[in-house]
RNA sequence: GGGUGCUUAGCUCAGCUGGAAGAGCGUCGCCCUUACAAGGCGAAGGUCGGGGGUUCGAGACCCUCAGCACCCA
């Protein structure tokens, strides 16, 4: 059957997926090595964007790269349940429908995330179907399943009762929007404008005052000493008496302490252990009590202290109940009111806000759970050392050292109902018992049944689960073949971006709890951006759905999806000109195989990706190209005798130059350098298949001069050669070359359910052929010279040259004779003669080696044209001379360099040499006749 | 303040352990040559951010400066 004239993707790729889906494919079979990748679960109720389309992409192709070098290769999936993001959707969801979670209550709050999930959560695995993601279905996960949670549960018990979880009262950093902690990571500081406040606190016994500096004057309620430096000549005197806090009346001592920075405000800082990290730090040095005036909302209270209540009054009423930034002016303005602000300065700070929320992140005092990482971190510190992990590119192992050298206990504990809720229980007294379930809990510890236990309303940080995604998603605690086939796993693709969040979590765990690195490698991938090297985000309106580009999207539907639902309803009318201007058109077409070719292509080592839809337009027409090579293949092939006998030159010389590429491409997935081998094969399959070989094929086959067995050698090169191709590219491009090779396969002489369960072709299959590279090589550039002269004198193709062959070698003059045929078709030659001798008549000269390529002038080209095209030559070849020439005058060079290098300077020396006599020569005719 | 990258053709980027500057897109010519106009053929275009050094030889190695980006505090 032939096939259409173009390349139509939306034609065949559903299809396609849908059948190998349907046969099993995806699962690991065989008796070969393990190969073993995890998916980063993306976000349940979430959508893929063009980084997780990048990556999977990536890690597909390495899947069915593996797959079809015989590996038992599983490709993990499955999904994470994002706590605070999946919660923050369904809650703004009741805002809509004007409820809130707490009126519904937490059973109720639940159950409505779980049925947003299953609405919502075949989003993504639609979008990695038509990918043509090859990951095995039947093993899908996601970290809220009973299997999973029960390992998370047993994590967390096990790692309590070694004491690498604790419990305790400390500042955490407090969302007061989300009323939950967060950990270090999840704050994001930006530095903000704001003020600093010089404020004027009177020493106890009225002989005067110091001026402290604060950006936050509000929590001077909260105030338990003032501090200075300890060398702060100015203030030495100070040390050890009181200060009256105005506002309150309560006395604090004026302490000394080295955080305090001498050049900093004032040089005299407040000191509120209750509402900041570092004053947290000088308090405990100091034993100064603690004070808190926040609630959750970062409303001012009445004020606590971990011993109990403040007495009545102790916070001034008219400031109980008021929201921390009403609260800072009112404040301000009695202190001014009352003459302690002594003067305002403006000031930029650091703001401290959640990641999630936005919200300005208050310290806070709490109970929370932490796990105790040092004993963690080290040997997964070891693990990177060591080698046992490597990281590609190596240089992300720095990064991945800093932060872990550095690293914080872990705050886990979140105030969130949707997760796994911390296995805790407590009695009436408050005593905590931690275990696997209640009834465990009280079998362990021989509660009484009357005994009446409630379990910790906390949920776990979602990165918790995810830590564990290597080895709970197969099977871990339970003994698995699974675990035991997959774990390790080959290697981890991400992005940088996360090597803190999961990666490095990830190896804690596994050493942990696995006995072993949970993999090999760490392939970080560059972050995709927009055209213009711009984040992509839903706020900055410039995302891409990765499926608009495999379908192509109309501009009113790209603008309506880019400006709906936003955060900030006020950009959309600058989202939508930008849009607009971007893609008058809207996008095309282009096909899952053209955008992962793209993916692939851009995968080089730097940070950023730009996604520019030039690119995936280019790759698109290489589909095109593959598909109409292979159409030109079948209609070469199909119906006409086939059979395998000796190679022609051109066979060989394909068969050698396919091995080459094979070996770089074999080379360079080794080394996750995705853009190189895609390169590899994108130049093989054009520049030397499509331009060079399959015209080769044409005057064998359809000149008269072959003989039919040649023929028929010629179609069965030509069709195994494609087929081998399309196996090579398979990885990179699953759905075009399924869809031609299950057209190609048994012309081939091969057979089978589907090209994803054939052998990757092998390098070692396709051995170099110098002889016959050297005879193309010779060919080419015959042809390359009779184009160079068309071209630059505009001669059109259709005009057939006659050649003269001057001053051929034996070996040219056999090789005129052998490729006389290939030559006349690629050049397009009227004839060819070889001259004996004899002065030929005037001409356009291209030179090849030492032979002269002559196109006789007459009525074809202006002398004065070929002279200057001459000259030009001339130049460049005399400045290579002088080049060469002054190298090998210098002593120092034929001195120390190879005899290698300097034998080819040489070489080179004669070639310039050679090429200015015969182009000084055909100058000098010219312009005897012009 | 500490750290990590980047700077090569108009644009986006390759350039492996130092040995004659590359690709794609764009531009300019000539072509509807029966696989492909989503194409073919040809061409133009770069003092490889600046300066210094090592070397017979530097886009690549070292130092330094400038600009840009990111991470951590």
């Amino acid at each position: 059957m032939l096939l259409e004239k173009t390349y139509q993707p939306a034609a065949i790729e559903r299809q396609i997926y849908e059948n190998w889906e349907r046969s099993g494919y995806f699962a690991p079979t065989g008796s070969g090595p393990a190969y073993c990748i995890m998916i980063p679960p993306p976000n349940v109720t979430g959508t893929l964007h063009m980084g997780h389309a990048f990556q999977h992409t990536l890690m597909d192709c390495l899947t069915r790269y593996h797959r079809m070098r015989g590996h038992r290769a599983l490709w993990q999936p499955g999904t994470d349940h994002a706590g605070i993001a999946t919660q923050m959707v369904v809650e703004r969801q009741l805002n809509a429908a004007g409820m809130n979670r707490e009126q519904i209550g937490r059973e109720a709050f639940v159950a409505r995330v779980w049925e947003w999930k299953e609405q919502s959560g075949g989003t993504i695995s639609r979008q990695m179907r038509r990918l043509g993601n090859s990951v095995d279905w039947s093993r899908d996960r996601f970290t809220m399943d009973d299997d999973l949670s029960t390992a998370v549960t047993e994590v967390f018990v096990r790692l309590h009762e070694e004491g690498l979880i604790y419990r305790g009262k400390r500042l955490v950093n407090w969302d007061p929007v989300l009323h939950t902690a967060l950990s270090d990571l999840e704050v994001l500081s930006e530095p903000e404008s704001g003020h600093l406040w010089h404020l004027r606190y009177p020493l106890a016994d009225g002989s005067g005052h110091l001026v402290v500096a604060t950006t936050r004057p509000e929590t001077m309620l909260a105030d338990t000493a003032v501090a200075v430096h300890p060398a702060d000549e100015r203030y030495g005197r100070f040390v050890g008496r009181q200060v009256r806090l105005p506002l309150t009346g309560r006395l604090v001592p004026v302490i000394a302490d080295e955080y305090v920075e001498l050049e900093f405000g004032s040089g005299c800082v407040k000191i509120t252990p209750g509402h900041d990290f570092n004053d947290y730090e000088v308090g405990r040095r100091h034993g100064l009590p603690l004070i808190n005036v926040f609630d959750r909302d970062a409303r001012i209270t009445t004020g606590d202290t971990p011993a109990g209540a403040l007495p009545p009054g102790e916070i001034p009423a008219e400031f109980v109940g008021l929201d921390r930034f009403e609260a800072r002016q009112r404040i301000v303005a009695a202190l001014e009111s009352a003459g302690f602000v002594d003067h305002v300065d403006a000031h930029n700070l650091q703001i401290p806000r959640g990641d999630r929320s936005n919200a300005v992140l208050e310290p806070w005092l709490t109970d929370q759970w932490y796990v105790k990482i040092a004993p963690l971190a080290a040997p997964a510190i070891a693990a990177v050392e060591s080698g046992a992990i490597r990281f590609v590119p190596e240089n992300w192992a720095k990064t991945y050292f800093q932060w872990m050298h550095s690293i914080q206990d872990w705050c886990i504990s979140r105030q969130l109902w949707w997760g796994h809720r911390v296995p805790a229980w407590y009695d009436e007294a408050g005593k905590v018992y931690v275990g696997r379930s209640e009834a465990e809990v009280r079998r362990r510890h021989s509660l009484p049944p009357e005994l009446s236990l409630r379990q910790d309303e906390d949920v776990l940080d979602t990165w918790f689960s995810s830590a564990l995604w290597p080895f709970s998603t197969l099977g871990w605690p339970a003994d698995t073949a699974a675990l035991r086939s997959f774990y390790p796993t080959r290697v981890l693709v991400t992005g940088f971006d996360i090597i803190f969040f999961w990666v490095a979590r990830m190896i804690m765990m596994g050493l942990k709890f696995a006995g072993d690195v949970p993999f090999r490698q760490v392939y970080i991938t560059g972050l995709i951006r927009d055209e213009h090297g711009e984040k992509m985000s839903k706020s900055k309106g410039n995302i891409l759905d990765p499926l608009d580009l495999i379908d192509g999207i109309d501009l009113e539907s790209l603008v309506a999806k880019r400006t709906s639902g936003l955060m900030q309803p006020h950009l959309k009318p600058k989202i939508e000109k930008a849009t607009r201007k971007q893609f008058p058109q809207g996008i095309p077409e282009f096909g899952a195989d053209a955008l992962r070719f793209t993916f692939a292509a851009l995968a080089s080592t730097g940070r950023d990706i730009r996604f520019d839809l030039n690119r995936i337009e280019g790759y698109r027409n290489f589909c095109n190209k593959l598909w109409n090579a292979s159409r030109y293949v079948l209609m070469s092939v199909d119906g006409k005798p086939v059979a395998p006998a000796p190679a022609g030159i051109a066979d060989r010389w394909i068969r050698s130059r396919f091995g080459r590429a094979l070996e770089v491409v074999q080379a360079e997935i080794a080394a996750y350098r995705f853009d190189l081998a895609a390169r590899a094969l994108y130049e093989f399959t054009w520049n030397e298949y499509c331009d060079w070989y399959l015209e080769l094929t044409k005057p064998i086959l359809q000149g008269q001069g072959a003989s039919a067995g040649e023929q028929a050698a010629t179609r069965h090169n030509l069709v195994t050669m494609l087929e081998s191709l399309l196996r090579a590219l398979h990885p990179l491009m699953p759905f075009i070359t399924e869809e031609l090779w299950s057209r190609v396969a048994t012309l081939a002489g091969t057979a089978g359910p589907s090209i994803m369960l054939q052998p990757y072709p092998d390098a070692a299959a396709f051995p170099a052929d110098d002889d016959a590279e050297a005879d193309l090589e010779w060919l080419q550039g015959f042809v390359l010279g009779i184009r160079q002269i068309r071209g630059e004198m505009d001669i059109p193709p259709s005009r057939l040259l006659p050649v003269l062959v001057q001053a051929a070698s034996s070996a040219d003059r056999e090789r005129t004779r052998n490729h006389g045929a290939w030559l006349r078709q690629l050049a397009r030659l009227e004839s060819i003669t070889v001259l004996d001798g004899g002065e030929p008549p005037v001409c356009a000269t291209a030179l090849l080696g030492d032979t002269r390529i002559l196109v006789p002038m007459a009525g074809l080209i202006d002398v004065a044209a070929e002279r200057d095209r001459l000259r030009k030559s001339l130049a460049k070849a005399e400045g290579d001379r002088a080049r060469v020439l002054a190298k090998l005058d210098n002593p120092a060079f034929a001195g120390n360099a190879p005899a290698g290098v300097v034998e080819k300077e040489r070489e080179k020396l004669r070639a310039t040499e050679t090429e200015i006599r015969q182009l000084s020569d055909q100058v000098e005719r010219l312009a005897r006749l012009g």
